[in-house]
DNA sequence: AAATCATTACTACAGGTGTAGTATATAAAC
DNA sequence: GTTTATATACTACACCTGTAGTAATGATTT
């Protein structure tokens, strides 16, 4: 039930549009995966029959949605990858991405923010 | 390349050992998971044809080590993880994890001394 | 040594995933 | 209206994963 990599991919694409057709989707991917248009199409029809999108049939061209909210998937990732790679302890985890990724300026300020909010 | 659950459940196992036999690990997995011998077999054979173990088979009962070290594991999936949910933007995956898990006084200390180390 | 239990090697098998190819229907472009 | 490009459905196939079962070998217990 969690998604694969490719699913993601194929979600990512999907958000950004409100429902779009088979073509729109095969460039939208192209640049970044250079899939196929049938290995779209196999996505995004098994994808279907997981729940994960829906294909409006009525529209010719068919149009493709997703189903599942980014947020939720998100939410679902992030407790898998916690509990999966550190044994739930979110300050190790938190502190190894601080240590290594860059974080601008508003969003170290915003983040220290929510640290305040969280005393008392 | 990237680890499986299981593989990840196995390695953390390891990990707390320095090489051990496998109804050590048998049993240690038990707990959490209660797999079948042969299936902890298999999943050690199956990673060390990936280079993720290595067997000593002088030793009878064999010995089982991982070879991978976990910090390098974890950087490997902290990269997927933010790359294929939050898209490179580290900012917003600590904010998520930071507002949705619950961090000790002395873990947000850190982290925002973490945080003021970065100005400058 | 016979019975028992652990270890190892090997085999099995269904379901998922990545990645298309083929065939066919349809729509657009000349 | 015939070539041409799209879209859809269906099929294929190898490799990976989860999960053992079986068979052979070795160690241990009585």
């Amino acid at each position: 039930m969690n998604l694969s990599e490719r699913e993601w991919t194929v979600l990512n694409a999907l958000w950004k549009t409100d429902g779009a057709e088979l073509g729109k989707l095969v460039n939208a991917l192209f640049e970044e995966t250079k899939w196929n248009r049938n290995t779209v199409l196999t996505y995004l029809t098994r994808m279907e029959a997981k729940g994960l999108v829906t294909i409006d049939k009525e529209a010719s061209p068919h149009i493709y949605r997703a189903t599942v909210d980014r947020e939720s998937c998100r939410k679902k990732e992030r407790r898998s990858f916690l509990n999966r790679v550190y044994k739930g302890s979110a300050g190790d985890l938190i502190a190894a991405f601080l240590k290594e990724e860059p974080i601008s300026k508003e969003e170290r300020d915003q983040l220290r923010k929510l640290l305040d909010d969280m005393e008392v």
